[in-house]
DNA sequence: AGCGAGATACTCGCTGGCGATTTTCTTTCC
DNA sequence: GGAAAGAAAATCGCCAGCGAGTATCTCGCT
């Protein structure tokens, strides 16, 4: 990584790419971990993606139960997507649909028993590979690297509407 | 997201979920950058990736011919999509391919002309970009941020071949 | 010299996710 | 109360990337 930086330095030696170094950085953590991460998951049968919905259902509480549309949102998924998703993990009786009684249109995805205890296993084991991963930082480390990633957050929640208004060609 | 957490103290008040908070944060702000950067990079006609391999191209110097693995290390991609993603970019002129010379299994990738034009433009408004997305920081907090990161990726590195030999049942 | 191991890029088939569209239902407004 | 506007989920076609397998070539070893 650095010396990527040393490469464009010679090459453009005007260019401060300092920003080019931590988003960098910032990917290939995050790239290297959802690899390790995803390891982790696989061993409970879960394919990558699986467990940000389960956890979706499992913070709502009992009876652990929200609709397709509160998942996109938490999952950052599209609705096709969600759809296909919902598909094979009813496949793999991790949780089950059912329409909404409430609004005909809707339907409502609760996990299934099985599904409940996958989570409650998979939370565990998946904390503590965060924990392994991150533990290179001191707690106080930790803290500050939260206090960083919130004050981007800011930034980026409110942009995120943003298409290319800083389009100047 | 500190909802999130709070959901999870409600649901499983003896975990310790500081860990999926910041991974959270982490991997939101990835997304979200991640969007961002790829409508900046769209508006030069440039797919998401695409930058990736041209910057590893033209960070290499002139003639800005690498060879696919060096750049399949490079992007991260496997080798099947290094070939589909060469394709596409052979179309759109960016790069052009030609056998080695010096050895008969193996191509040379180069920036075509207007390939390299397209990067110089492109890695301007990229960094742009990633300095408005990091503005929210100091110029010390940035340089704390890579530091942290670089720990972080001390670990990750070294600990990628590891297919789950923490794989306790 | 020549065989086998390894490297190199490519092909093929598959899958996950996206965008656009459709179907069904609810809500709003006159 | 009935039409228009909007919301919810599913469907369809598409594409990028992956994994496994293949053809070709290089190089080390004897």
């Amino acid at each position: 990584m650095d010396e990527i930086l040393a490469q464009w330095h010679r090459e453009r030696p005007e260019l401060d790419v300092a920003a080019l170094g931590t988003y960098g950085r910032l990917f290939r953590a995050v790239q290297l971990s959802q690899d390790v991460l995803a390891d982790g998951l696989a061993v409970r049968g879960l394919q990558r993606g699986w467990f940000d919905l389960l956890a979706a259902l499992r913070r709502a509480g009992a009876p652990y139960e929200l609709n397709p549309t509160q998942l996109m949102r938490a999952t950052m998924l599209s609705s096709s997507g969600m759809t296909k998703r919902l598909d094979r993990m009813a496949e793999a009786g991790l949780i089950e649909r059912r329409p909404d009684p409430h609004d005909r249109r809707g339907t409502l995805v609760r996990l299934t028993r099985r599904g409940r205890s996958v989570t409650d296993k998979a939370v565990e084991t998946h904390v503590a590979n965060e924990e392994r991963l991150l533990d290179p930082l001191t707690a106080a480390e930790c803290r500050t690297l939260d206090r960083l990633l919130k004050k981007l957050l800011v930034r980026l929640e409110q942009a995120q509407p943003a298409d290319s208004e800083a389009a100047e060609s």
